[in-house]
DNA sequence: TTAAAATTAATAGTATTACTATTAATTAAA
DNA sequence: TTTAATTAATAGTAATACTATTAATTTTAA
């Protein structure tokens, strides 16, 4: 794993808060113990009330930074599509074969962080947890095209728009790049989510990363 | 579109229900309303309570036949499952080649379904938008190991189960039958999704069916 | 046929959720 | 050092997701 400089801040679409939990200890404590919290007992499980005793501090303070839970899940998914497209940055510095780095970006986009690392208040292998589990929830709404009109989901959208231009610079022709990369980034959450709970859905070798592996072969067949 | 015949009736886990909507005039309400609802205002905002008033009916007479709204969202994917197996059924009798059963079956679980036909009061275009929209919600919960030991989703993995099988008959050695299937049904469904609502994450051509070409054309690949 | 059983409907109620409004206390800025 | 701004705490509300009870209706069976 990537070691990140611990100064930078990630950045989030401030349409998704009312006020910067980063400009707080309060809003540090909201995000780390939130993060916490929704991947003990689950999004539709989790309240602000039930976090607010975690804290302790009473729910109306929580109201007072997110609008409500569905705004804190669209924080916690667009500051790991930011932190996802910072560490493809750094992941592909240096590698200048267009196979090496799609093949880096594939690794990235469908391994398992196993490491807690980068940035103090946010547990990176928990997020994750949350982002397989949760994230389809934040855009199968029917408030998604308000949303996405305010550019609530652009760093996701910029990310698969970044590994399609590596798939492009590999073969100009193809014509479905977008639609493989976000098939290889839901398929993977999928995947990882099916391997503990539905493992007929999927093909598990225990001790082989089959996940990474099937959709490393899959894009490199797909794009030829 | 295949024709069904109108007396068949889909089977449905009876854990999913308190009583079978199919036993009474209000039950088929519940479902025929249900979907409309359902696929009108989002799983979140569906409440019996609206169900019921559009119906006739109070709130309390629903909770008869479903636990709560989640479990009408596991009959209504059920069913669903049920249905497109019967479709897959019939679409493959008297296919002989694996390549052209292949094929066929990929068309059928990513096509979009634009005819409502085979049952009365289920509105199968309709559906079909809530398993694209809803039925992720449906397993990604806390609930999902208990209920999967209930055999609730057994439908949808045998429709995998049978896909795969097509792809083992063509290729033996091919690694990853199930990851593959379930990454198209789900992919597919999400490509519908994004087309309408987050077309930068897709690539859509007007008056092109770009999704089940894109589909074919990497599970061909795929399994070579 | 008619009484018992079963089903269904209707009413009323409760605990929890998802907020909002108001006031008090604390901290920061001028 | 007073004023402004932020934050916390209390209290409340409308809606949700149920449950319990009783009444009405339909079915079945003796």
């Amino acid at each position: 794993m990537i070691q990140l400089p611990v100064q930078i801040k990630i950045k989030v679409n401030p349409k998704v808060f009312l006020k910067d939990p980063e400009s707080s200890n309060l809003g540090k404590d909201i995000v780390e113990h939130g993060i916490e919290l929704i991947a003990e007992i689950g999004f539709e499980a989790f309240t602000f009330k039930k976090l607010g005793g975690r804290i302790g501090s009473p729910e109306s303070s929580i109201y007072r930074y997110f609008e409500n839970k569905h705004k804190l899940l669209l924080y916690l998914t667009s500051w790991y599509w930011s932190w996802m497209e910072y560490r493809l940055y750094f992941s592909l510095t240096n590698i200048n074969s267009p196979q090496n780095r799609l093949e880096r970006a594939v690794v990235l986009l469908t391994e398992l962080i196993e490491e807690d690392s980068s940035f103090s208040h946010v547990n990176e292998v928990k997020l994750n947890q949350i982002v397989i589990t949760e994230s389809p929830k934040s855009y199968l709404t029917k408030e998604v095209d308000q949303e996405n009109n305010e550019g609530i989901f652009a760093g996701y959208k910029q990310l698969v728009a970044r590994v399609s231009d590596i798939i492009l610079e590999i073969n100009p022709d193809y014509k479905y790049p977008h639609m493989l990369v976000s098939t290889v980034i839901e398929g993977a959450h999928f995947q990882r989510y099916f391997v503990k709970h539905l493992p007929r859905l999927t093909d598990v070798v225990k001790g082989e990363n089959s996940i990474t592996e099937f959709y490393l072969e899959m894009v490199s067949k797909a794009i030829k």
